[in-house]
DNA sequence: CCTTGACCTTTGGGTTACCCAAAGGTTTTA
DNA sequence: TAAAACCTTTGGGTAACCCAAAGGTCAAGG
C-alpha cells in the first residue's frame, strides 16, 4: 500500500507517515518504476507499535532506538522500562507545575475582581501581573506548551 | 548597564536578554562609539515584569502585544485577563492528559512485573508496549514535552 | 604599553514532532 | 484524454531559547 493508505488504516496523516520514514522508523521499499514507497502489513504493525509507544511518552528518537533493537533480535524491553522509570518523575513533576500554574492564573483572574484596570503610568503596566511574586531568579518556564 | 548585567540582575542568561530584544520585548540604545547594547532601570523592570508573565504562562508575543498596548497609553490588562481566562481550560486539559499519561506509565510498569522481557519474534516487538489499548485514532500526542 | 582574559557583536544552526506550500511527475477515473 | 487525486522532494514554520564561531572591545596586571 501507498503513504495515505497505510496514514488511513492507522489514523495518522500521510505527513506523520513521511516523517517517521525520514526518521528510520519506517523502511518502505520503492516501487521500480515510479519511485513512490510502498508498505506492507509489517508496516501497519510498527505504525500501530509507534503510536502506542508515543502515547507511553516516547520520543520518536527513543522508539527509533526501540525499534532497532527489536530489529536486531535483541528485546528493547529493558530498555523500555528504564526509560518508563526514569521519565516518570519528570512528568509527575511537570504536572506539579502546570498545577502550580493553573493556581496562580486562577489567583490572577480572582484578584482581577478588586482590581481596577488603570491605565499604565509609569510605574505600573498592569498591576494584575505586577502584584505577583518574583519569579526569584528560579527555572522561570513554567507556562507555554509547545503543542 | 551591559546585556550581562542585566541579565544577572534578573536572574536570567545574557542570551535570554538578546532574544527578547531580538523579539521586540526590549528596546535597548546604543553605545555610540562601540555599539554595545544599553540598559537602564527601566529596562530591568520591564524584565521582570517579563518574568512575572512567563511565569503566569504568556508566551513572547504576547507579552509584546501586552507591552506595547501599554506603551501606546492603553491599559493592557482587560487583554491579560482574557488571554488569562481563555487559556485556563487548555492547561487544565493539558495536565489531565499528563495525568493520563504518568497513569499509563504506572500501568506499564505494574504490568512489568508478570511479563517476561520475551526476545522480539515478528509477532511482538515487546508485549510491555504492544499489550497496551490502541490510539484508536484519536489525538495521539500526549507525552514529550519541549523543555 | 601590551597582553591576556572577560565581555561584546552578529550570524547561523539545533532542539521536538510534525504541518504546510510549492513544483512537478503519476495514476485513476469519468 | 483530460482533470482529479495522489505521489515525490525541498524547504520553511512552530516556541523559547541555547550554543558555537568569528571578530571587535575593554579592564587590569606585569
Amino acid at each position: 500500500m501507498k503513504v495515505s493508505e497505510l496514514a488511513r488504516q492507522a489514523g495518522v496523516t500521510a505527513e506523520t507517515v513521511r516523517h517517521y520514514t525520514r526518521e528510520g522508523l519506517l523502511t518502505p521499499e520503492r516501487h521500480p518504476d515510479n519511485g513512490y514507497q510502498l508498505f506492507g502489513q509489517q508496516d501497519l504493525a510498527r505504525l500501530r507499535f509507534i503510536q502506542r509507544a508515543r502515547t507511553l511518552g516516547f520520543g520518536v528518537a527513543e522508539i527509533r532506538d526501540i525499534l532497532e533493537h527489536a530489529d536486531h533480535g535483541d528485546s528493547p524491553c529493558p530498555m523500555v522500562r528504564d526509560l518508563l522509570a526514569s521519565r516518570l518523575p519528570q512528568i509527575r513533576g511537570r504536572i506539579a507545575e502546570l498545577e502550580a500554574l493553573a493556581t496562580r492564573m486562577e489567583q490572577a483572574l480572582a484578584a482581577w475582581e478588586e482590581m481596577p484596570d488603570g491605565t499604565p503610568d509609569g510605574h505600573s503596566l498592569c498591576r494584575l501581573i505586577e502584584s505577583f511574586p518574583e519569579p526569584l531568579n528560579a527555572d522561570v518556564d513554567a507556562g507555554k506548551e509547545t503543542r
